[in-house]
DNA sequence: ATCCTAATGATAAAATTAATAGACATCGCC
DNA sequence: GGCGATGTCTATTAATTTTATCATTAGGAT
C-alpha cells in the first residue's frame, strides 16, 4: 500500500505536469488544489527536489516545477523515492536489496521466488508509466466523464 | 511492502504445506522452524483460521493443518487474510473498494487509473501462484543451490 | 537597505499501525 | 483429572506516519 505521502506526491507532480512548462506553482496552491495539509507537502516536494525529480526557486514568482518533461518521469521513481522500494519484501528488490534477517537459505526461499514476480510485475507497470502517461490517463477519464453527462 | 505479520504467514502456511497431509504441527514447532516469535504466529495462524485457511485441533496430537490442499490455496488469498488488499491504493482495490476522501473527480484521477493498472498486475501474479507453487519454486531453487555447491 | 514572498529546516507532538508479551480460559485426549 | 495444546483478551512497546509549530534562508521588488 502507499502511504499519504506517496498519494500526495503522485497527486502533486501531476499538478506540476498540468502547469505550462516553466511556469512555476506554489506549495500553498498545490496544497489547496489537492487537499494536501501544506506543511507535509513542503517536505514531499522537498524530498523530490533532492531525488532530481522537481527544480524550485524562491521568491516572488518562485514555487515548483518538474525538472524533467512529464514524459521523462516514470510513477515508479517517484514512489520509490517517496515510499521506499516496489518489492512487496526488501529480499526481492532490485533497486534496494536487503537479506532477510531470519531466512536461513535464501536460494531455496518460495516466498522470496513468487515476491520477485511480484516485484516484476508491479515494476513493469510502474517504470513504465510516466507522468504523461498518468496525465493521458486522467484527461481520458475526465472526457468519459463528462460524455456521459 | 509486506508487513512482517505477512511473511511470517506465508513462511508458516509454507511449512504447513510441507508435512504429510492430515499430520498436524504445533505452532511451537513452525516458531522455531522459521524464527517467529510463538505468541506472534499465534494470532496469525488465528487469523488464519478465522479465515478458514487452516484447521486447528487442541489438547495432544493437535496442531494445525492446511484446510484444503495446497494447490487450492492462493497465495493472494493469505497476503489478504493478512495484510489487507493488494491494491496500492484502496480506491483501485477489487475486493475491498473505499473511496478516497480526498479526490474529489475519481474517474478523472490519473493516480487512482495507474494503480488499478498496478493491482492488475500484482493479483494476477499473486493470486494464480498457490502455495504448491510456491512450495516447488522452493525446492527448485534448494536443488540449484545445492547443485552449484 | 528594507520588505515581502516563498521555500527550507529542525523539531516535536499526535495518531496510527505493527510487533510482541502475559495471563488465563478452554478444549480434548489418555 | 491432568497434561498438552490452542484460544482469547488485554496490555505494552516500538516504529512509522502524519501533521503542526516556529524559526531560517534566499530572491525580488521598491
Amino acid at each position: 500500500m502507499l502511504t499519504k505521502k506517496g498519494k500526495y506526491g503522485l497527486k502533486a507532480m501531476m499538478h506540476l505536469a498540468g502547469r505550462p512548462p516553466g511556469e512555476p506553482s506554489l506549495v500553498a496552491e498545490i496544497a489547496a488544489a489537492n487537499d494536501i495539509p501544506k506543511k507535509f507537502l513542503d517536505t514531499i516536494l522537498g524530498e523530490l527536489r533532492n531525488a532530481g525529480l522537481v527544480n524550485s526557486k524562491k521568491g516572488k514568482g518562485g514555487g515548483y516545477t518538474l525538472a524533467r518533461s512529464a514524459k521523462e518521469i516514470r510513477v515508479g521513481h517517484i514512489i520509490r523515492v517517496l515510499d521506499g522500494p516496489l518489492a512487496p519484501i526488501q529480499c526481492a528488490s532490485k533497486t534496494s536489496y536487503r537479506r532477510c534477517d531470519d531466512c536461513r537459505d535464501e536460494k531455496g526461499c518460495g516466498v522470496r521466488l513468487v515476491m520477485l514476480e511480484a516485484r516484476e510485475a508491479i515494476a513493469t507497470v510502474l517504470d513504465n508509466r510516466t507522468l504523461a502517461d498518468m496525465r493521458a490517463f486522467a484527461l481520458q477519464g475526465e472526457a468519459e466523464f463528462t460524455y456521459i453527462i
